[in-house]
DNA sequence: TATTGTTATACTCTATAACTATA
DNA sequence: TATAGTTATAGAGTATAACAATA
């Protein structure tokens, strides 16, 4: 199944290359999907809201889980210790989480989202959810789009079944 | 359609976290099952042949367009002229293209990979493709793992029709 | 005047190591 | 001994600006 064929769309999307080879590489496909992906969070949350998708990311699973801990976090998101301190430290610096000791073990930071925190994650998902929505409205029907961000999540629960992969 | 379900699923691969206000944007997906896809990428070729995965896309797309340019090559992966140079620096250093002037645009540089790189090239995608197959076996029948290919490759063609997305 | 490619430079993001304080 | 978090530092990668050569 999958067998190679060589047809028109065997091409970059821009610069016109031949991909035939890459065209069942994931790591590829999912790298140039990325390209559009990116370029929507910019032009929506990115630029208006003066965030890095990392700051939303970590904006909006703390709104999700409130109480949670910088480690989980980084956990989930794969990054290093250091590296959420440093985006805590600016999402707090902008009051839009707040740090505070946990009573139970007091090495954890228990971390929360300020209203303006909670009000900006809200704000800024409904914001991507709709030009994701209209930007791949005319290459994949709703019931595509909804398939690939299911088929997506089941990638990523292959993480840890494996043996690198954070 | 896709109305909010709040599943177990709905939850980071490691960490655990509620995920539910992310499940369906796309780029919070995308940037998930892309820790698996670097994950074996990295293992399977990044370490072996010391390749980066823009290092592996530059070379392998030289081989599937001999005498192609490094302006169309920056087009087709959103990166800056600037960068492609380095890329091409490092993959020149190590034999594995060559660089040429051309001879109808004296400005432009035709590239060629070497034999070595050919071979390069086509022993990391035989390693890749093997080992993203068998990496989502366990989550992904042939046909999702075909089908999540065809879309990502329809979201990437989104591009172009956007202002933004290089 | 626009395009190809290079160099120089600065910036962002990430990773590692060393440290503290708890457990 | 292991874990949570921070700091300090170095590295990788990217972007911008300025330039040369050509179209």
């Amino acid at each position: 199944m999958a067998s190679k064929r060589l047809s028109r769309s065997d091409t970059t999307p821009a610069g016109r290359l031949d991909e035939a080879r890459l065209h069942d590489v994931l790591g590829y496909q999912m790298a140039q999907a990325t390209i559009v992906s990116n370029a929507v969070f910019a032009e929506q949350v990115g630029r208006p809201f003066d965030l890095r998708p990392v700051e939303y990311t970590v904006l909006t699973l703390i709104v999700e889980n409130p109480g949670g801990s910088q480690a989980r976090l980084a956990r989930a998101l794969a990054v290093t210790a250091p590296n959420i301190t440093m985006w805590i430290d600016r999402l707090e610096s902008r009051g839009l989480v707040r740090r505070e000791q946990s009573a139970r073990d007091r090495r954890s930071q228990v971390l929360h989202a300020t209203q303006e925190g909670i009000a900006l994650a809200r704000a800024a998902t409904q914001r991507i959810l709709d030009a994701e929505r209209q930007a791949l409205a005319a290459h994949l029907s709703a019931a595509e789009h909804a398939i690939l961000l299911e088929l997506l999540h089941k990638v990523a629960c292959a993480r840890g079944e494996r043996s690198g992969g954070g």
